[in-house]
Parts: C-alpha cells; structure tokens; sequence
DNA sequence: CATGAATGAGACTTCATTCAT
DNA sequence: TATGAATGAAGTCTCATTCAT
C-alpha cells in the first residue's frame, strides 16, 4: 500500500511551480504554465491551491521548516559553535546542491524580495537569523568567540555571505560542479571563523 | 540657458519613480500611481520614457555609475587597501543616508532580483564586484592581505555583508539613527579586514 | 416500501436549495453550497438533478403546481367568487407562513425574474392568472361583478397587490407575525372585491 | 459649441446597457457585449465604470431619480389625490412608452431583484412608496380617501398594479401600441381610486 | 511639451459539469 | 448510490502602451 507517488496532483504542481518559478520567476510565469507544466488541468491548480501565491508560500514554509528543525538539532548537539556554523552553511549549500530550482525560487523571489513576499515570512526568516545569533553569542559568552562583535551583526555577515555565494551560483549558466561545493563550504566556515574567532 | 530645475518634468517623473517603487514595488504599482505622485499627466510619463521598466533602468544606472566613478576614484588613491575598502563601504552606506528609498529600490528591485532586471544589469553589477577583487589582489600581491582567500570570493562576502546590513535597515519600520550608520561603517570594515589582513 | 424519509438525499438537496437560493440567491450560489448545506457529497448533487437550474426548476413547479390544484379545487367549489378570489389569496399566504424560503425563492428567481426561468415557467404561471381570470369573468356574467372592467387586468391586480404584499415581507428583517398575517389577508380581499363588486 | 452627443463615450456606453440588459439580462450579458454594442473598446468601459454593476447602478439611479423629482413636483400641486396618483402612473408608464428597454432593465433587474441590486438601492425605492403612502393619508385626513386602508398598504397596490401591468408588457412578444398605453393609464387610476375613494 | 481618453491583450479566478472509483 | 478529484470554458478586471488633440 504504498503511497502512489505519481498520482499525487498535489505534489506534482508543487514541483511544477519549482521549475516553472525557477525559470520564469513568479512575476513573469502565469498559472497556466503551472498546470501545463505539472501535465494537469488548470482548474485543479486551483482545487488545491486559493492562488499563485500560496504555491510559493507552500514552498517556502516547507522548505524554511526544514531548515529551521536542521538548525535547531545543530544548536543542541555538544560540538564547537564554529562546528555549528559550519554545518549549518553545509545544510543550506547541501539544499542548493540538492535542489538548485528550489533554493533559487526561495532565494530569489522570497528570502530576497523585500516587498510582497519578504514581508510575508519575515517573522520566519528572522528566526533563523536569530539562531545563529544564539550561537555566536553563547560562544562569546565561553569565551570562544570575540565579545566585540554583535552577534545580530555576525549573523547578517553569516547569512550575507551565503546568500551572496548561493546568488553568484543562480546566475551562473553551468551547473556548479561538486568541488566548488566543497570549495564554498570551507571558505565560509573559514571566513566566518576568522571574523569571529580569538 | 537657465536649468529650471522645479519644473524638470522627467526628473519629477523619476523622482516620483523612486517613492513609488520602494513604497509600493515595481511590479505592484501602475504607470498611473507614478505620473500621480509625479503630479504629472498620465502620457507624459511615455514622452520621457518608453516603459515603466525604463524608469527603473534610469534610476539604476544614474546611482550605479556614480558609484562606479566613486569606486574607480577611490580605487586610484594611494592609501592602504583597507582604507579603499572602507571608502568604498562608506560610500554605499553614505547613498542609503542620503536616499533610502533610492538605495531600497536598487537593492530590492535590481540587485537582488535575479530575474529580470538582475540580468540586464548583471555586467554592472559585476563590475563592481570585480574592481573590490581587484583591489584584495593587489593587496595580497603587496603582502598586506593574506593570499589564501579567493579575491572574487573576497568581493562576495564584502558586498554580501553591506546588502545584508543594508537589507535589514530596508526591514525596520523606524529610519535608521546616525549612529548606527557610523556603527555598521564601523563593523563591516572591521570585520572584512579581520577575514583579509595577514 | 416505507419510505425512509430522513434519507432521502433528493430531498435533503431540493430542501438545502431552498435555504442556499432564499439566503444567496439563484446566480450567487454555488452548486457546492448546495451539497454542503444539504451534508451530501458534491457529485450526488448532479447524480439527481442534471444541473442547477433544474433543482430550481423542480421547486417551483412542485410548489406551483400544488397551487394550481388548490385553485383548481376552490374554483370548483360552490362558494361566492369574493369567496373564491379569497380562498386564493389565504392559499398563497399560508403558503409563505409554512415556508417563507420557498415562496421567497420561486417569487424572486422565478415570478419576478422575466429573463431566465420567468420565459421557462411563462406557461404554468399564466395559467394561474387565466383561473383568476376565469372567476372574475364567470362572476360578471352572474351580475355579481361589475362589467366594466377587463378579466385579465382583474387578475393582474390581484397577483399585483398579492406579489407585493409578499416581497415587502421578503425584504424584512423580521420574522412577520401572525396577525400580520391575517391582517394581510383580510385586506386584499377588501381591497379587490371593492374593486371588482358593483 | 453644442454638446457633441456622438462622441460622448461614456453616455454611449450606458445607452448600450440598456439595450444589452434588456436583451440579455444583466447576470446573462457580458462586459465585452455591451463594448461591442457601444462599439468601444472593452478597456473603455472599465475607463467610465467601475463593475458591470456600476452601469446598472448608474441607469438606476440616474431614472429612478428623475421619477422621485416628478414625484415631489406632483405632490407639490394643488390638484385632487386622485389626480396626483393619476399623473403619477401616468408619468411611470410614459417611461416606459419613452424608453421601454431602459424601464424593463430597471424593473426586472433592479426592482423586481429582491436580492443583490434591490438591497442597493432599498432606499430609494421605499421613498416612492412612502411619497405615495403621503398622498394617500393626507387624502385620508382631508375625508377624501376612506381611512380604513392603510396608507403604506394602498402604496404597495398602487405601485403592485403598475408594476404588473409593465411586467405583463415585457412579457409580451409584440410592442405595446399607444391605445393600450392610454386604456392601461385609465384602468389604473379608476381602480386604486375606486378602491381608496369614499 | 502636455494631456488623458482609448485600446486590447492578458492573467487570474470561478465554478458548472464530468468521470473514475 | 455515493464520492470528490479533475476538467476547462468563461468572464471579470487590470494596466501597459498608444494616439489624437
């Protein structure tokens, strides 16, 4: 009995919108090419979901949820905060490497479109921000990390970076190759470190 | 041959142009809403620009070349690379004191939107970033930065950190007091040092 | 063959289109409301009736049908036509106090409706203004009514005030109570049958 | 400097209404009918008007008011009761001899329509009735009218009776010809006078 | 330069109806 | 009988752009 994945409609114009929203852009692509995409009738787009916009939303939630569980299990185990940080920029680069379409649309049309959507998820995204600023300030406090540096303000140099790298990586036209994943993890990890670090 | 600047049509257009995209984003607002706030007449807005998507492409290129010029003149002084870095961040964070809601527009609309305008800027846009990784080069061809850091991915996190911080002022509902601006100029170039200096 | 009233899913429809056409009408409703308010699956809507319309359709011409018998049987009886005219009347009213939805429903999408349904049901309610037509006449003929005036615009004053009396219930908030009721009544017939006796 | 008529779009356009709401009915017809009719470009309409249901509001109350004016003149003059009711029917039913589309779409789309428009423009249709129920009771008090019929109620026969009558000539296939017009102002008047008079 | 009426393609959304189970 | 997912045609409204004056 199991789940007939093929069949799921749901999920189908959930990953159609991935694509078509990766390619087009939210703005730019219409519903229609959705449905066409997703090889399903107009109509249904509609029967799962109230508009356009609560695909992308239903994408980012899910997506974002993810990563904030990710970060929350990383915060309690016992290892080094710089470890920490590491492994959190190895899960967002590894969600990217994962699903380039998906982080771009999160990225692209969400985590950096301060209107419609930014505002709508703001509450979520600082969250995340506010994690990493927990770390770094727990850190300070053992005495680990540099006390002069506020700990908002390392968490905007640690998700700027990242953003920035993953953004260089959306406008590229080759697809990034393995290496250069492994390449960005360690620079950030070592950039970040060195800012923060005695 | 007197400018009379009051009644410089095109340029009420533009500025009008300024406040309606970062109030209202360039794809939720009409042509209308800005020949409105122009106090100007609808079709006028056609006689001085071809699109909508013109205007944003003027306003972008207006700033984004005095910023090239500035980062080019800066570029050619003889101080320390830590000093033209400095010059350079002041620079941009000097644009947000002076026009917010110009600076929101370029960052939301342009620099971060991937899509679309994104990718006619894109050359802009990376030129940039290359003349900061020129100046990490150079400096790290003189000795007074460490030679281990990619300058491109130096130029990443430089511009990465300054988006950031400049995207949460964009965020907060309050305007940004004078000292947190002098405090981030601060910060950015204390931190980007610390990751380069030998 | 007992008739298990309380599931009899045809009816539950018929009688959820009531509610859903009195309190959205005809053209603002959704078959779905329908199915929701009746508790019963989306399609078994369609499995009884071919189409929205006809649900409508199959209420009026159920309540109007019983009305035409009624006037059928009144006309029958050997009674005064002031009488006669009177029992019509007593008919149509008791008829809005047993189900005022339903008599809302059949006066507002179908009797005053003259586009849709008005052209469908034309016939049937024609027939019903050539009955009361039929009494006056037959009562002029007897001497008990004046000959001056014209039978079918006899008739149609007689629905006029009668209509009337009833959409200004319609169109109130309150319940109307029981003495308005025969208060109504009372005056209708007074009112035509000074219009119509010698 | 006369008005030019021809290119006075927007009247164009709600003269086209009404002869699209007449034919079609209002929930039947579309927006791009009534372009087409006005021979104007679709936008044009949404230029003028707000909603479909803006035009039809707009024929309402435009009509609807020049009847509350003649009305208020009527009720002004120094004339019997009879007389006034009399030139009131007489006024509502030469708007429909004038304009028999434009009466037709108000009567069945707006004040027969117990629900959507008919709530709109509630108000407005209650006035008449209370100016008539006016007439009726001063009537009353001069000893004129018989006082046992309530004012309000007489206004419902009176505007019962006219309105039955035009619906009758909606219904019918042939144009009304003008003998009809004048027999029906007639029997009208001698029947609401008959009823109320002493 | 300046005006704002006019154009019409386009996109979203709704919802009656069908159909496979 | 009963279910509710699936279909897709329609229709409203928006708005960038053009154009006559």
């Amino acid at each position: 009995m199991a789940a007939p994945a093929t069949t799921d409609k749901r999920r189908l114009i959930l990953e159609a919108g991935v694509r078509v929203f990766a390619r087009q852009g939210f703005h730019t692509c219409r519903v229609a090419d959705i449905a066409d995409e997703a090889q399903v009738a107009y109509g249904l787009v509609y029967h799962y979901f109230s508009s356009k916009e609560e695909i992308l939303d239903t994408l980012f939630t899910e997506r974002w949820g993810l990563m904030l569980d990710a970060i929350g299990e990383i915060e309690r185990e016992s290892v080094s905060p710089r470890e920490k940080l590491g492994a959190i920029a190895n899960f967002i680069i590894d969600s990217y490497r994962y699903d380039p379409d998906l982080m771009k649309v999160i990225i692209v049309e969400v985590t950096r479109a301060a209107n419609t959507f930014g505002q709508t998820h703001l509450e979520d995204i600082r969250k995340a921000y506010r994690e990493v600023a927990a770390i770094v300030e727990s850190a300070q406090k053992e005495g680990v990390f540099r006390s002069e540096i506020d700990p908002a303000f390392a968490a905007l140099a640690f998700y700027g970076l990242i953003e920035q790298v993953l953004t260089s990586w959306i406008f590229e036209s080759e697809p990034v190759d393995e290496a250069e994943f492994e390449r960005a993890k360690m620079l950030i990890v070592e950039t970040i470190s060195r800012g923060l670090e005695r």
